[in-house]
DNA sequence: CCAAAAGTGTTTCAACTACACCCATGC
DNA sequence: GCATGGGTGTAGTTGAAACACTTTTGG
């Protein structure tokens, strides 16, 4: 019974096991730091793939929804709970997983890097989205899709402040689009379009320890942050909420 | 070995094989008649499900891509053989399926209706959309988020023609488009609009056997119709193509 | 006083909406 | 000649883009 197989057992499989098609899930989880945006990768374990890094997945399990397989892997991997979620496709290439026939789904997922993470392996870490060339696997095709995704959806549901510390400015967030959509946006009509889809309150606070004048601080409205209501609804609601 | 499985075996499955996750992919197949969405359904042979309908399913092969799977079901099933496809969404729930777990992948597709499919089972029919209550499984959430899906493609991509004729009328394209979209189109702007994507050629030929003025017929350019390279880069080139 | 970013309005352009009349054909 | 849809243009509105100066703070 491969209940509670992990990842890292993938590539033990037995000769069984090979003639089955394994279904896995792959997480992209997104941060944000240094007006870059960041991916947080593992060092790939299996042979064929030394050197490489690769994303954090698993195998589903039997006594678990799909969905709720990123959710574990991400408690697992970073210790967090309440997460914004996303599946993004599936991949099922034939040649795609070395060890056998594995079908995955990939799923995105925006978090605040700064949220102390207890990384329960040493060798997970950060990577600057823009810097990766190659991963292990099909990972690399899984990352730019799942980019191209978040790139979708991030003008037009209010997503984006799963990636920020509560309570940001106007800056911040302008920087943090201009990270994920790789152009340059004009300040002016930026905060006219922001103010315009009503996401945000207004803290009366300044922001402190800028060198230079400090700007109003927000938050996204309570609706907006984390993942409202959990699993399954994501995408329902969060089509509902900006209608 | 399970490797030519049928969807209709899929009750049979042993005890072993109920410790096994199955994957299979599930085919919203969509057609247009009569000024009516349709969508081609399979009566379900499962006892839970007596009297209700279903999508077309099959499990994946060992020995094909994932992607693979969708094309093979429609040619079973309707004879077609170079159908435009898009995956949907992965379903994958506890208690979607009563014989065991079943993760799905669900692939909708646009088909002429007209062309004279090889239905290739007697109990396969076409069905309004809007009259759909209840399907087999969950199915109908399946189709929900398939036309939900559609909806968001059609007026940006340029597939819709898929569901047409070789050459048509605008006034069959508009009548298409409201089918989908489930609103009424002013004629002139939708006129303007679709002249502005260019995504027709004019035929220089006028309807016959209509009871009124003629109008013009118009085909797809062809990298449009059908589904052009088939496999894999439908998406990318879809999207290519508009820019 | 210098550097850095905050904050703010107007004009232009493109796209979308609403809307009405004459024309060609079949019956 | 009547019914049915074909074919067309304009005015108003709305959202996006371009663009520059003054203000506030820290150093």
């Amino acid at each position: 019974m491969p209940r509670s197989l992990k990842t890292a057992e993938i590539e033990k499989n037995s000769h069984l096991d090979y003639f089955n098609i394994a279904v896995s899930v792959d997480c992209v989880i997104f941060g944000y730091d240094n007006k870059e945006l960041k991916v947080l990768l593992i060092k790939s374990d299996l042979e064929e793939f030394t050197g490489l890094w690769s994303l954090l997945g698993d195998l589903v399990r039997l006594d678990e929804d799909i969905e709720s397989a990123p959710y574990r892997v991400l408690k697992e991997r970073t210790g967090l709970d309440d997460v914004y979620l996303d599946q993004v496709y599936t991949f099922g290439d034939l040649g795609r997983h070395p060890s056998g026939r594995v079908i995955t789904t990939a799923y995105y997922s925006l978090i605040d890097i700064k949220h102390q993470l207890k990384l329960t392996h040493n060798e997970l870490h950060w990577h600057k989205v823009n810097d990766i060339r190659k991963l292990a696997f099909d990972h690399k095709n899984i990352l730019d899709r799942s980019l191209e995704r978040l790139r979708e959806q991030v003008m037009e549901h209010p997503i984006i402040f799963n990636l920020l510390p509560e309570k940001f400015s106007l800056r911040e967030l302008q920087d943090l689009y201009q990270a994920i959509l790789g152009v340059n946006l004009d300040r002016r009509n930026f905060r006219k379009k922001i103010a315009h889809k009503d996401w945000l309150l207004d803290l009366d606070e300044m922001e402190n320890d800028v060198p230079h004048r400090p700007g109003k601080l927000y938050k996204a409205k309570t609706q907006f942050r984390k993942n409202p209501g959990k699993r399954k609804t994501n995408r329902a609601e969060a089509r509902s909420l900006i209608d």
